[in-house]
RNA sequence: GCGAGGGUGGCGGAAUUGGUAGACGCGCUGGAUUUAGGAUCCAGUGGGCAACCGUGGGGGUUCGAUUCCCCCUCCUCGCACCA
């Protein structure tokens, strides 16, 4: 016997090959099967895969293959999160074309993908880039627009007047543009909106319903979407007949409220002050702290200030006269921009008041005690009993919460509201590469968007990318130039593109019909594959993507092109892939190749080995996926990825679980090549005849094995305890073949090992399909293993005639038997008792209790 | 500050409903094999000489707690002037 040795580099170009071949990975509709519908969140074309990708792909095949063999018609689609900044960023830099930049991407990165032998149907692939997908974004945009779903609107945004562009957040770094390090502005801009927060109720609601989903991914939604219930009061100012309005959701404390606070872009801010002697301290404030960017203001070392306006407003409940002031720390973006300040009762306005001081009325008494009004330095925040409050006094604060918006609706001094801290989505980017808004503005007929039939509205090919100077289209004439779809006159295109989180958020619908071009979505494919059935990616898109994902699906359901409100059923978010950094003294951060034996390569020093860390550039601490794969072949990092913890942890990469897991194929490959002589011409054990000893024993575990990781899989995606079941299974075979037990080299013996053999090599395929499809074929059968039926197991073959019984006595382990697993209750309690090690610890006391848990133990209380 | 999750050998991690704590792997130790190294195969491996002690610390419920309850502590993640 040829005892071949394990060649990774041989086998899997060759079971790559053949699965393209026989196109075992492309589906159709069949209505005879049930779909299956395994999605794992496509990449942007950086340039290459990492490691977080592999991570997530590898997750998502062991899925897909394993649901294959279930039985499952498995829709399991590949594709292309294609625009945005890094190719606009790429092609300034080189001078070229975002699109070249990112095909050539594209192209590199499907070939590595093609490596890891994952089971995508690769003809539905598709990049967003393509103006073949982009269209029919552009088609819902007109469609948005005429529900009033999209609309234009000035909002204030971050704004780099060096890069004449819009930066969004996270693009703002420490006050200044991550590019050009100039101090960011804020600045009143037009810009389109996508009207999410009409469904933010219902996005809220319905987050109960994703039972598939993690707890906590639920919860980001949730404080994301921020539901408040309070009531909204009008304060009438002191002079004129005009009121300003507050959102509180302490509406029960109004009595205690003792001044008023604005956020520096209320429209009354500089209104109250005009012609007053605080007009221009009041002028110098609200533009300072407008300057200010959004990141410096929430800061926590942020100072709370105001200035005084030189008016007031009056206490609708009390008549009391509140000064009215611009604060720093009030946001316009939330409740009306104005805020009634309760010094006593929260905490922001009592520094305040104290600060500038102001008067603190305490309002709600806290059952400890009464509060001492002028030295309180704590605010009360919590429950208790009204004082203070006129007529109201003595009712508790949580029922007078209630009685008060009644009383302030039937006075028309407020009403009850809610309020939500989820904004309109703002998609307006001043970008090339992204997709255009379908919009054509003319002098006459104002906002017109592009007719349907003129769509897409194409990038043009040909711009010069210079990186300044506001949105790239717009300096290319031939692009602006339009004609108004309404009076034919002479317009402006619209020179925004969108923002890439819209391409992201139907992308999943598009992949059931992605040859589609009669229209946006074909209604009947998309109905059969939606919803995604098991969606996975990182935590990382656990608000945004998923939010506007579902904020899209109910759009597109309102249109009647779908007819279901949430996009995917069951989500599992991988944990972040981690390695320890090491630091060279001289030479810094060090990249795993420049250590060796602990050493920096440059000098010689002792490598510091440092904090385990989420792999990054920046920390030198990554494993590039593709040298990985020249050396131990794609199955070994698939079975390490999978095999060291829960997909859902964070997974430490460490060189000798690499290692071990390439020792783990070999083993298996011997398993099959060093019995192949002995189990060549058996049929697998069938249960057919009966069993005993030891290839009894190897039966049952086989089946075992079977229902655990059947079990694993399917319940938790617990893959690694899968493994180490299998693992388990091995372990036996091997000892199955020692020479003490070579007697068992019996017909039945063979059949036993051969299915035991056999059981392995199906229940590992979705996890290392390569070597698996290689061992099947050299165990004399056809491929492919990914068409096989998941193993069941026979129940009989998992029960064992004998069980072992723990002895306790007082909770304590003292003693183990083993009993027939027909024994009764009776039988085992007597035996127990009998048992030596038993009767040394309950010798000469009284036995007050024997508690029996069947098939387990007996606990002898003394 | 609020919310969520977590703390188990030298390390990654098991223990599904309260019932054998430490599966499986890594590392380490010993043995076999080998001209040698590597590879491979086998065995051992929580601590302690023992009685015993052990799942971050303290308390509780229970015949019995890694698991349930209370208090404390530390770590990770998310959100955060949200009125």
């Amino acid at each position: 016997m040829k005892n071949k040795k394990y060649d990774p580099k041989k086998i899997e170009p060759k079971w790559q090959r053949y699965w393209e071949g026989e196109r075992l990975f492309e589906v159709t509709e069949d209505t005879r099967k049930e779909k299956y519908y395994l999605l794992e969140m496509f990449p942007y074309p950086s340039g290459k895969i990492h490691m977080g990708h592999v991570r997530n792909y590898v997750i998502g095949d062991v899925m897909a293959r394993f649901k294959m063999m279930q039985g499952y018609n498995v829709l399991h689609p590949m594709g292309w999160d294609a625009f945005g900044m890094p190719a606009e960023n790429a092609a300034i830099e080189n001078r070229s074309h975002p699109a070249k930049w990112t095909y050539e991407n594209i192209d590199y990165m499907r070939s590595q993908l093609k490596k890891m032998g994952l089971s995508y149907d690769w003809t539905r692939e598709f990049a967003t880039c393509d103006p073949e997908y982009y269209r029919w974004e552009q088609w819902l945009f007109i469609q948005m627009y005429k529900k009033g779903l999209a609309y234009k609107d000035s909002s204030t945004v971050n704004f780099c007047p060096s890069c004449q562009t819009v930066l969004a957040n996270e693009q703002v770094e420490g006050g200044g543009c991550w590019r050009c390090e100039t101090t960011v502005e804020q600045k009143e801009l037009e810009q389109w909106f996508f009207q999410i927060t009409k469904y933010a109720e219902d996005l809220l609601k319905a987050c109960d319903e994703l039972t598939g989903w993690p707890e906590r991914v639920i919860t980001m939604q949730k404080n994301w979407i921020g539901k408040s219930i309070g009531a909204e009061i009008d304060f009438p100012l002191e002079e004129g007949k005009r009121v300003i309005t507050v959102f509180t959701t302490r509406q029960d404390t109004v009595f205690g409220a003792t001044f008023m606070s604005l956020a520096a872009e209320h429209p009354l801010a500089l209104e109250l002050s005009r012609g007053k002697e605080q007009e221009k301290e009041v002028k110098e404030f609200v533009e300072r702290v407008k300057k200010e960017d959004k990141i410096k203001r929430t800061s926590e070392d942020y100072a709370k200030e105001g200035v005084f306006t030189g008016s007031h407003c009056l206490n609708p409940l009390t008549g009391a006269k509140m000064p009215i002031y611009v604060a720093n720390f009030v946001l316009m973006e939330y409740g009306t921009g104005a805020v009634m300040a309760v010094p006593a009762h929260d905490q922001r306005d009592l520094d305040f008041a104290r600060k500038y001081g102001l008067e603190v009325i305490v309002v709600v008494q806290p059952p400890e005690g009464p509060l001492d009004f002028q030295t309180m330095t704590e605010a009360y925040l919590g429950e208790g009993v009204m004082v203070n409050s006129g007529q109201f006094n003595d009712l508790s604060s949580t029922e007078f919460r209630e009685k008060i918006v009644e009383y302030l609706e039937e006075k028309e001094l407020g009403r009850s509201a809610i309020n939500y801290r989820l904004r309109d989505w703002g998609i307006s980017r001043q970008r090339y590469w992204g997709a255009p808004i379908p919009v054509i503005y003319c002098d006459e007929c104002g906002t017109q968007t592009v007719p349907e039939d003129a769509l897409p509205v194409v990038l043009p090919a040909e711009l010069e990318l210079t990186g300044k100077g506001g949105s790239p289209l717009a300096s290319s004439p031939d692009f602006v130039k339009a004609e108004c779809p309404n009076c034919g006159r002479p317009g402006r295109r619209e020179t925004d593109t969108m923002d890439t989180f819209v391409e992201s958020s139907w992308y999943f619908d598009r992949y059931a019909c992605p040859d589609y071009h009669q229209g946006m979505l074909d209604r009947k494919r998309v109905d059969y594959w939606m919803p995604v059935d098991q969606y996975i990616g990182g935590i990382e898109h656990a608000i945004l993507h998923l939010l506007y994902s579902r904020f899209f699906t109910r759009v597109l359901q309102e249109l009647s092109l779908i007819d279901f409100a949430e996009p995917f059923t069951r989500l599992l978010t991988q944990g972040m892939v981690c390695k320890e950094t090491n630091e060279c003294e001289e030479h810094g951060l060090l990249f795993p190749r420049e250590v060796k034996e602990g050493k920096c390569i440059l000098c010689g020093k002792q490598a510091i080995v440092g904090r385990i860390e989420k792999m990054s550039k920046s920390k030198k601490n990554v494993v590039d996926p593709d040298e990985q794969i020249e050396r131990y072949g794609v199955d070994t990092i698939r079975l390490f990825i999978l095999s060291d913890c829960p997909p859902d942890k964070e997974l430490e990469w460490r060189d000798e679980g690499i290692e071990g897991s390439f020792r783990f194929l070999g083993r298996i490959w011997r398993m099959v090549h060093d019995n192949l002589e002995s189990i060549a011409n058996i049929t697998p054990y069938r249960g057919t005849s009966s069993l005993e000893g030891e290839s009894l024993k190897l039966h049952r575990l086989t089946h075992k094995t079977i229902k655990q990781v059947t079990e694993d899989i399917d319940r938790r995606f617990h893959f690694n305890t899968a493994i180490a079941r299998i693992r388990e299974l091995v372990n036996y075979i091997y000892q199955f073949n020692l020479p003490e037990t070579s007697r068992e080299a019996t017909e039945s013996g063979k059949a036993v090992l051969r299915e035991a053999i056999e059981a392995v090599i199906v229940l590992l395929s979705p996890y290392v399909p390569h070597i698996t499809e290689e061992l099947w074929e050299v165990l004399g059968h056809k491929p492919s293993i990914v068409q096989l039926p998941w193993p069941g197991y026979y129940k009989d073959a998992i029960q064992e005639e004998e069980i072992p019984i723990m002895l306790q006595v007082n909770g304590k382990l003292r003693s183990k038997i083993t009993v027939g697993a027909d024994c009764s209750e009776q039988e085992i309690k007597e035996a127990a008792l009998a048992n030596n090690r038993i009767q040394e610890y309950t010798r000469g006391k009284e036995i007050k209790r024997v508690i029996l848990v069947p098939g387990k133990l007996v606990n002898i209380v003394v």
